[in-house]
DNA sequence: GATCGTTCTTGATCCAGATCAAGGGCCCGC
DNA sequence: GCGGGCCCTTGATCTGGATCAAGAACGATC
């Protein structure tokens, strides 16, 4: 069953993915691309296994990979005054990346944690970037995966701005419910604004 | 003096930017154009009036244009249960629209409201896609404004996620401070997040 | 230049959700 | 299979900021 992400996005092809490269089908949701494309792309990419537990991108270096996950799922945050805020979570073929530092080259806030062993393939900027002016396509898939982004976060805005707590709670069991089996709830909380506590007594009261 | 933009943003040329089309102008701050190119682009933009308290675009419609700010503030925001909710301003050369329906081709839930005399250039999708298509260098700004948009908005969200009530007050204060002589102290509350009550009482209470 | 609506201020009260606190369960490493 | 950390839960209390209320100042319209 194809599961709508939390974060980042899109739709993985179903059955006879597994017979085409996840990067190749990822980027075809967006652009077509030709096998002359595709073998000007491929050899950018290189696969990376992360440990659970692990700190993909810390905060204060910065960050020029940008990703596409194979498996497992990275939580997306950032830290102030001690306290940890999760953005979302990236898993099944979605993007992962800290994209404040990728696309200003400033030291990251935002960082990565690889919540569950996980592999992710990764591209340079660099490498991104030639894409975008060498090979057809590649810099309309950068605009169109950064609208889906934009439009992602606008929603997820809106919500925070105008939902209390509880219809939060609803909002993200009627979507996401299935990360509760790989995630702890106190991420959940944090990604939707609030205390693990308040999270368990929603879960409590809520039916 | 060259102020920095609560919403979309860049800088603006200084000096003799009055010689130059204001929406060329804007999109040379992302990829160079030359004569010809511009050429190619500069009749698909039309400029047009809108008073002050004009609805530029209403919740519920289909918004197929993007436009750049020549003069005047607009105002983007969301209703929800009656209350009113401000994502941003745009002016001075910076982006204007509604970019949830922009993108996505449904109702917008984002509007817009002119809250001066304003004037903005607009272009309408299909030219916009056209020109990503038939005028080199038009794609690369498409994602290099939204890479922009996207880090702005990162940064709101976790000022709003991590900070108090008088520190976003202070931020905007720092920041953004010019913008109190244009548009009403409840819509700057509305953008930071608090109502304007919590507004008038930080403005006493800070120094 | 009087009138009316809107905005801003200031005070009193309220409340959703945070914080503080403590117990219990689970998993992991040895 | 025992010990030590997380987690998660549940209860008691607290609080930042919302809501409710009422004037005062401002500005647009005739």
């Amino acid at each position: 069953m194809v599961r709508p992400k939390v974060f980042g996005g899109g739709t993985p092809r179903g059955g006879y993915l597994g017979l085409m490269h996840r990067v190749r089908a990822t980027i075809e949701r967006y652009v077509p691309l030709d096998d002359e494309a595709w073998a000007r792309i491929e050899p950018m990419w290189t696969l990376k296994q992360h440990e659970r537990g692990e700190l993909v991108t810390a905060a204060g270096s910065v960050e020029t990979r940008f990703g596409i996950m194979e498996e497992g799922v990275h939580r997306i945050f950032f830290e102030h005054d001690g306290q940890d805020h999760s953005l979302g979570f990236s898993y099944d073929g979605s993007w992962t990346g800290v994209y404040d530092s990728f696309v200003t080259g400033r030291p990251a806030r935002i960082q990565l944690l690889s919540m569950t062993p996980s592999a992710a393939w990764w591209i340079d900027r660099a490498d991104l970037l030639r894409a975008y002016v060498e090979v057809p396509g590649m810099e309309r898939f950068g605009r169109l995966i950064l609208e889906e982004v934009l439009v992602g976060r606008a929603q997820r805005e809106i919500e925070m701005l105008s939902l209390s707590a509880e219809e939060r709670y609803r909002r993200f069991m009627d979507r996401s419910a299935h990360l509760l089996q790989l995630v702890p709830q106190k991420d959940i909380a944090s990604y939707l604004g609030m205390t693990p506590e308040t999270f368990s007594r929603l879960r409590a009261r809520v039916r």
